[in-house]
DNA sequence: TGACACCTTCTACCGGAGTAGTAGAATTAA
DNA sequence: TTAATTCTACTACTCCGGTAGAAGGTGTCA
């Protein structure tokens, strides 16, 4: 199982602020957060140790400051948490994720028809290569 | 913000079994667990006080042994959790959560033809009432 | 009535997330 | 040269999920 990365909600954010912005230090990090979370400098510091002990970022140095950037790509991310979520949630069952984000949000009408769109898309491209 | 429940791995494998069976008693839940999760006794019974204590489950005795049923609603954990989820994940947005599942998982032909029947039923279901 | 089986309760421990203070190095300003 | 600023490194602490051993209560059955 590589590649499969859970990350909560700090690291979340952190993450999509590297992701943003290519590369960040510390000080830009909580920056970009600011508003939303007013945290200490040193708690995006420890965070950001801690993201790269798991190997889901790196730094370099650059003068007195580190440059961070994102070692993963939000693709990874957002697969391995969506995934986990209809398997914890619906036990894998896609179409009843579907369901109920289906009736449980209103939907407008125009993303109704996207949707439809989109699966007719899909539809086209699902050969029989099961 | 009232009933929303944000539920861990096993605190949600737990009330699974719950909804399932109405009421069950602590060896009744690690019966049901077993072969997934092989836990002691104890860890059960703990996170049924734990859930307890968070409000989610009661108890009633029965003999010697304790009988658990389940307080709250798996609408309203999966609504909370696929909610959050979204939120954190594509910023609140639906459709983007929808494009990811479509594109992301190898959703079958005929899953494809339920949705879409899926979406039209909704259609007719949206009027103007915005 | 004693031995055993079954249950809950209490307590504890580990690890990760989140939060931040303090120390010390380095760079800049006065 | 000294003082202020700005970084990282180290440390610590709280909360919670998960896991389970030890202890104590209660019922059962020979």
């Amino acid at each position: 199982m590589a590649g499969t990365h859970q990350l909560a909600t700090l690291q979340l954010a952190i993450m999509q602020v590297l992701w943003r912005s290519k590369e960040a230090t510390v000080a830009e990090v909580r920056e970009a957060l600011a508003g939303d979370r007013d945290l200490a400098h040193t708690t995006i510091a420890t965070m950001l140790v801690k993201l790269e002990r798991k190997g889901v970022v790196d730094h370099r140095a650059e003068g007195r400051a580190y440059i961070y950037r994102a070692l993963i790509e939000p693709q990874q991310v957002k697969s391995t948490m969506v995934t986990d979520l209809v398997e914890r949630l619906f036990g894998g069952n896609l179409t009843a994720m579907m369901t109920h984000l289906l009736d449980e949000s209103d939907v407008t009408r125009e993303e109704l028809s996207r949707l439809k769109a989109l699966i007719s898309r899909k539809e086209k491209e699902t050969h029989d290569d099961v």
